[in-house]
DNA sequence: CAGCGCCCCTGCCCGC
DNA sequence: TGCGGGCAGGGGCGCT
């Protein structure tokens, strides 16, 4: 998936194609995401006009003068600007028809995102309000993290991936971010000095930066808004790399399993 | 209540 | 070439 540097990607790609012009057609092609697409929101939003368009955290958020169109891309969703009436992808969901002559499609094959809506402000969604900050804001800083730490036996990595503790850092950044600070996500979150985690907070926005710089990380069907994958994945240094030499050192990648999601690291450059 | 699996789903890759 | 198994960028939810 879409990882906090693919979102912003795809809104930065979708948002001067579908800001401020009426929504003349809604087609709901596939309901079944995570939650079923609700089948009222035509009458939330056609020929109403979105006026802003946000992230927060993973979502997308897609606002017009009466409520927000909450949009999640899961594992394996995308949205694509293209011109109504080209054919449909298997997995195309739902489209959005613009005045302007374009339309928005989101695309999921596994189904694991979600589209809803909201008429109270989004950040007050059940789903959005117990969120932690940004990791791109300054508001992410050892002076957060590393209170909140202490006592935390919880593996790192595990607890930088929390969206409670911080958003959208998702399993190939928390691999790649860790590795930058030299951190094993391993090691118990309450036993990382501030200094460290001061460090990790400058390498998780650096490497957050880079890649959305790149148009994000592209494994094998991600597209930003306007068709075209991202480039990050050649810096990658150790997600998907198990077993070949550390950039730094040369030993070989070690790969566990944490949380049930797969974790690269050097035994011997992170500790 | 923190923490841990499970599960939602399709597609792809690998090994036999 | 076909097929079964495992794994994939997320994250809500139920259970302990």
């Amino acid at each position: 998936m879409p990882e906090l540097p693919e979102v912003e990607t795809t809104l930065r790609g979708i948002s001067a194609h579908v800001l401020n012009s009426p929504i003349s057609r809604i087609n709901i092609r596939n309901a079944q995401l995570r939650w079923p697409v609700p089948a009222d929101l035509a009458s939330h939003l056609l020929n109403q006009s979105i006026t802003q368009v946000r992230r927060r955290a993973k979502y997308l958020l897609l606002s017009t003068d009466t409520g927000t169109l909450i949009i999640h891309l899961g594992m394996s969703g995308s949205l694509r600007i293209v011109t109504p009436g080209i054919a449909y992808d298997k997995h195309d969901h739902v489209e959005l028809c613009f005045a302007n002559g374009k339309a928005m499609r989101l695309k999921d094959p596994r189904r694991f995102g979600a589209v809803l809506w909201t008429s109270d402000p989004a950040e007050e969604h059940p789903l959005l309000n117990h969120l932690g900050p940004e990791p791109l804001s300054d508001a992410f800083n050892a002076d957060y993290l590393y209170p909140l730490s202490r006592k935390k036996n919880v593996a790192v990595k595990q607890f930088i991936m929390n969206s409670k503790i911080v958003v959208g850092i998702g399993n190939i950044y928390a691999n790649e971010a860790l590795f930058a600070s030299g951190i094993h996500p391993q090691r118990a979150a309450g036993k990382i000095s501030r200094q460290r985690y001061e460090n990790l907070c400058i390498k998780c926005k650096q490497i957050l930066e880079q890649a959305i710089a790149q148009g994000g990380t592209t494994l094998k069907d991600f597209v930003g808004g306007t068709g075209q994958p991202g480039y990050f994945k050649q810096e990658l240094q150790v997600y998907g790399r198990s077993g070949q030499p550390c950039m730094q050192c040369s030993k070989p990648l070690k790969e566990v399993r944490l949380g049930n999601r797969s974790t690269v690291y050097c035994t011997h450059c992170q500790k």
